[in-house]
DNA sequence: CTATTCCTTTAACAAATGATAAATAATGAG
DNA sequence: CTCATTATTTATCATTTGTTAAAGGAATAG
């Protein structure tokens, strides 16, 4: 659990109080590799943060499965548009890597801001930062092309070597095909070409 | 001023002194269709809401001219990176339309937070939104065609109509002379070929 | 109204990516 | 370990988008 802390504390915004109150609303969970912690259909009603392992966020279209999001360890996951909407989601929660979870109950976690602001704060300043980080993403998929998306990524997340080709392929937009594709003609900044 | 808080309305949140609170950080300003509202260095301070015309957006890379966002009327326009980071934009804000902003005084306005928590709610709230209108654009980016996003834009954007074509080119990530070619190939679904 | 500038379209060719299929390579169950 | 399954690469061809250049239209200042 402490882990989970030392993430919040980034944000210096919670009382010990506060840490408690949130304690109470946390569960742990240990994850298989391959292991749907949610999946499609149902309406999440939990934060997810990793303590260890790899998941991804996915779900199907026109028959294709399409990887949203990969989560490492050190991060949350959620379902978000679910969590904020209440409405089915979908999307679901793959383990790529085995490891452990910390469950937050989302009702029990809102409910807190009305007692704790600085919950809510915390909350609020999470959310700056994920929309910032989306905002990024929007600028990285639309100026550039899917091989420099593939070196961003690369640099961004090492960890995304021990992840299936075809489940990064979707994520950068483009097809397994190409993603091969590129691979082959990649050749690092510092290769000389004779 | 009524507009903006009719706009804050949907969420539901704010007491009368808090409304009273806010409306101590807005300021009107008239401003003319191609002004610029906010100019690419400097550091934002300011969230607007546009009560009348149309806004955009944007930045230069690599020497090209891009369109990040367009606001319609009714809509709140902020370069949020530099609003939340307090780091000088690259971004600048311009009418492509001549209207009415609401200009809301961030440093003001986020100070607010601390005495009504109920401002922090609101924000939170329309956090949750715009960061969820960004999650949507990025699957519209990744998994959809220029043309189907042309499309898209088309249909939530009636008002779009008014903007220059080569704002909307760098808006959905090509460029002017693949929207001109879209869209002269562009046939309405209720088009009969014969 | 006219001239200039800016915007949009068109054309021709190059480059990147998609679709499909088949060949290898890697992985996991038994 | 071996077989069956799954993942990745390679090949070929089609399609989309990019690049550059030039021509045609629209908007605006004077």
């Amino acid at each position: 659990m402490q882990a989970l802390f030392d993430y919040f504390e980034q944000f210096k915004v919670l009382s010990e109080t506060e840490k408690q109150a949130i304690t109470a609303t946390c569960s742990i969970k240990r994850v298989e590799k391959q292991e749907m912690v949610e999946t499609s259909g149902s309406t999440s009603n939990t934060i997810y943060f990793l303590e260890k392992g790899i998941a991804r966020i996915y779900y199907y279209k026109d028959g294709k499965d399409i990887t949203e999001y990969f989560a490492l360890s050190g991060n949350l996951v959620a379902r978000v548009q679910s969590l904020f909407t209440q409405k089915p989601s979908p999307k679901a929660i793959q383990m790529l890597e085995a490891g452990e979870l910390i469950a937050i109950n989302a009702t029990q976690f809102f409910q807190l801001f009305d007692t704790y602001p600085g919950i809510e704060r915390l909350f609020r300043l999470m959310l700056e930062a994920s929309y910032l980080e989306s905002v990024e993403r929007i600028e990285s998929i639309q100026f550039h092309s899917a091989k420099e998306r593939y070196e961003t990524l690369l640099k961004e997340m090492e960890i995304i070597q021990k992840v299936p080709l075809k489940y990064i392929a979707s994520y950068l937009g483009i097809t397994q095909v190409s993603l091969s594709r590129i691979r082959a003609n990649y050749l690092p900044n510092d290769t000389q070409i004779s």
